[in-house]
DNA sequence: ATGGCATAATCCTTATGA
């Protein structure tokens, strides 16, 4: 079973590279964030017409997620249960018998903003949610998305300057998530030096690897040994007007027979 | 080397992203 998240930063503008990527690795389940779309205007047509059923929950400009999965998403949710959020940031579903959980995590601007005091609530909320009821619930479980946290010095650029991402706070949530008994998938496997997943546009970021990681997919105690791979695919970040995100797909024994 | 880019909407300027 492969399993991808992308962030396409408009899905508009991105849906011909989407199709493109969808054709050429055929994950069975893709999770997407920054939609920047409504309901109404979702591509469904395209994207059944490319073999893939479609869950999503997208806002005007901002935001949106969506899962695509080769079988109709089941049992889908949307936003994190008991916490209020206008923003379209999170959806989950079953797909073959995995809990796929989907996230766009807030930005966070600065940690002096009411952005950041959101960022951090966004996360305790979800992390209280897995914890107390949907990895209970719900035992293969893989949280996947765009985390806005690049979780460890090696996560970033050597140069890299900033606060935002990379702050004590956002990494002492991130590691709250990982203490519910998740797994970074990606750090499972050997990888190359400076991995990222995201470069600005600026500045030729791409070009001389000036990047971050954090998009991220992680994945509870049962589908730890299932994992066979995991890597950032830079093709699509290579192509004409692209998205400033990579896609992270994991591929997975599973069912898992061992 | 963080600015200078990309996107959408308010649409020729602003808000936001990371």
């Amino acid at each position: 079973m492969k399993i991808a998240t992308w962030n396409v930063n408009s899905l508009r503008v991105r849906l011909h590279q989407l199709l493109d990527w969808l054709d050429a690795n055929r994950p069975d389940a893709l999770c997407l964030q920054e939609l920047k779309m409504e309901d109404h205007a979702f591509p469904e047509a395209e994207i059944r017409a490319a073999g893939y059923y479609a869950a999503f929950s997208g806002q005007k400009t901002y935001n949106g997620v969506a899962i695509l999965a080769s079988s109709p998403p089941e049992d889908v949710t949307r936003g994190i249960p008991g916490f209020t959020d206008e923003q379209k940031r999170l959806i989950a579903a079953t797909v073959a018998g995995v809990r796929i959980v989907c996230g766009y995590f807030p930005n966070g601007q600065n940690p002096e903003s009411d952005k950041f005091a959101y960022k951090l609530a966004w996360l305790d909320a979800l992390t209280r949610w897995l914890k107390a009821q949907a990895l209970a619930a719900h035992p293969s479980l893989v949280l996947a998305g765009d985390f806005n946290i690049a979780p460890e010095a090696a996560d970033t650029h050597p140069e890299w300057k900033g606060e935002i991402l990379v702050s004590p706070p956002e990494r002492a949530a991130f590691r709250a998530l990982i203490e519910c008994g998740l797994t970074d998938a990606f750090r499972l496997f050997e990888q190359p030096e400076h991995s990222y997943s995201w470069w600005d546009y600026r500045m030729s970021s791409f070009q001389r690897n000036f990047g971050m990681r954090i998009d991220h997919i992680l994945v509870s105690p049962a589908l730890r040994n299932a994992c066979r791979a995991c890597a950032v695919d830079k093709t699509p970040r290579k192509s004409e007007r692209p998205s400033d995100h990579a896609p992270v797909v994991l591929e997975l024994d599973w069912p898992y027979q061992k």
